[in-house]
DNA sequence: CAAAAATAGTTGATATAATCAACTATATAT
DNA sequence: ATATATAGTTGATTATATCAACTATTTTTG
């Protein structure tokens, strides 16, 4: 019997636990310790999109979306929030005039390195006592099956984006 | 310029990119493809929830709130779903008359190995190319993390479970 | 070249999920 | 015996995802 006092499962131990389980553990563990951190930063979420758009500088609505894997209609209000708190702004795209340009503002800009400086905290923190080949072992995992993921998932069906 | 049609960005070989997005797009794409091979199975989610409730055949709601990191209320509402489908039951909790005990019914049982063998099978093609010992130690990293990232948000907020 | 198809972005409607405070009932601690 | 903590529930609110339909523009193709 599992009760709470004795909790004890735990999916990084136990054979053969969707690893979408484990992903989705520690992507929560993960934003809400950048949640907490950014306490106060004139945002309260959409900091990786925020970074992204900082670390790029110019980038299209649509390009953002395809990376991150969020839907264009999703996208559309994000830039939306972002754009009402002054963060970022659309310019018109000169060779493409269905498209519009995401680019941060000053203001935007000032929060770009609090917000990588947390991100860099956290990755330090997931990494801890990990020597730098593991890292990199690591990393390369993910994309590995970042790879392998994309395949099935372009096999099986219809890409929404 | 990063438009749509040359799309660049890719998180897993961008330097110091936060890793909870890397574990997002993970969770993302395992998660869709499940979905998408278990379209017509009696449920539409919840899937790793009726799958650890199979698992483990007893099991607390609070307990599995805890294991799945996942707020209490939203847990009601989740094993109400699966109520209403037919999937688990609630009995009283023979030592702690606050508690129920969720178990799979009959219907929830037979759907369970659909479940695990799709899970399974996408764990496969996740890890395909991995030698053993490489899919061992991602999982030992992953477990590694876990545990990293425990650490930072029990010292730095309290938890919401 | 003209027509058809595809793409970037937007909107409205809807469905799903997370979050919080307040509540009942019971159990545990002091 | 009283205070505190826990398991579960509910209602309200907010956040997020998703879909179809739409405009405007660009690309494809016959």
């Amino acid at each position: 019997m599992l009760t709470a006092q004795k909790n004890k499962i735990n999916p990084f131990e136990t054979k053969d636990s969707p690893l979408s389980l484990m992903f989705n553990m520690l992507f929560k563990k993960y934003y809400h310790a950048a949640e907490q951190q950014l306490v106060g930063a004139e945002l309260d979420r959409y900091f990786y999109v925020l970074g992204l758009i900082c670390k790029h500088e110019k980038i299209t609505q649509q390009c953002l979306a395809n990376c991150l894997q969020i839907d264009k209609a999703t996208m559309v209000r994000v830039i939306d929030y972002l754009t009402d708190k002054g963060l970022v702004k659309r310019t018109p795209h000169s060779e493409d005039r269905r498209a519009y340009i995401i680019s941060p503002t000053p203001k935007g800009l000032k929060i770009a390195p609090k917000i990588e400086a947390t991100f860099s905290q956290l990755n330090k923190l997931a990494f801890n006592g990990f020597s730098a080949e593991e890292k990199k072992m690591f990393i390369e995992f993910m994309n590995r099956m970042d790879n392998n993921l994309s395949d099935v998932t372009s096999n099986i069906s219809v890409q929404k984006n």
